[in-house]
DNA sequence: CTCTTTGCAAACGATTTGCAAAAAT
DNA sequence: ATTTTTGCAAATCGTTTGCAAAGAG
């Protein structure tokens, strides 16, 4: 906590009542909340509704939290310590692993994810995935954008 | 397209105009398309847009369309010509593939293919992929649901 | 003291619903 | 003739914005 009000200060951000409350909210449980369950977790007459809007899209722009967003529309926040990127896609030719766009990578998490608990669901145990990608890199350089 | 309207009826559903401008919106290009655009392609003065948001879900309902949702919160929708499973779980033990849950499959499949867009995106050309999913099945005859 | 942040109310866009008229069987 | 389907208007949902007051640095 400590920190993170630190990384908000680095980022020019101020540190307000509502903002403790909402990263409180975030870091108790580890697992990702929506902003439905943050709001009701910092204790609604805490701080509004809008302002858990505002706050954890400003704490996403800062990477201080990472918005994990699902195919039913709906999206949950969880703080961000940091962490490796999980997918790579491996060069036809050299077999060097190059990383991938990391939004991509969190859909991609995601759906992965959304599979095995469904497995999970029907009765599975012991789930698990190898995903590779592969495809040919752009001559040395060229990458767009 | 005299399929599609024969399947409509085999599901109690009646063939109308609307339906029918949906429909020819639907199979005219392969792609799925949004509501918004198969509403222009429909002929907005043929079909209002809420009709185009009934129709489609009635037809998502007995199978006539898939609906493909994506991360942002969008979702397209293309016809369903049937097609196969393509993605399985493998058995840690007897390597035997089963089936996966088919919203699950579409979902695991769109992620891969927006992974590989933004592959493409950055230059990557002869972009694949290989996804390979295991566990252990439930002891025999439980699968719940 | 200055600039950011907050709360409230109101705007917003996408989707859904109520209902009477129109169309399909 | 009966039941479904349609179009329009209005309701609804989650999210965003305008703005003056409150709070942080």
């Amino acid at each position: 906590m400590e920190s993170a009000c630190a990384r908000l200060r680095a980022s020019g951000l101020r540190v307000t009542g509502p903002r403790i409350a909402i990263l409180g909210a975030l870091l108790a449980r580890g697992e990702p909340a929506s902003i439905e369950q943050i709001h009701a977790r910092a204790g609604s007459g805490r701080c509004d509704l809008v302002t858990v809007y505002r706050c954890v899209a400003a704490f996403e722009q800062i990477g201080l939290v990472r918005r994990c967003r699902f195919l039913d529309g709906t999206c949950l926040y969880e703080f961000d310590g940091g962490r490796a990127a999980q997918y790579r896609v491996v060069c036809r030719r050299t077999r060097q692993a190059l990383p991938i766009d990391p939004a991509a990578a969190s859909e991609l998490a995601a759906a992965l994810g959304r599979v095995e608990d469904s497995l999970r669901a029907k009765g599975f145990s012991e789930v698990g995935h190898v995903v590779e990608l592969y495809g040919t890199p752009p001559p040395e350089g060229q990458a767009p954008t």
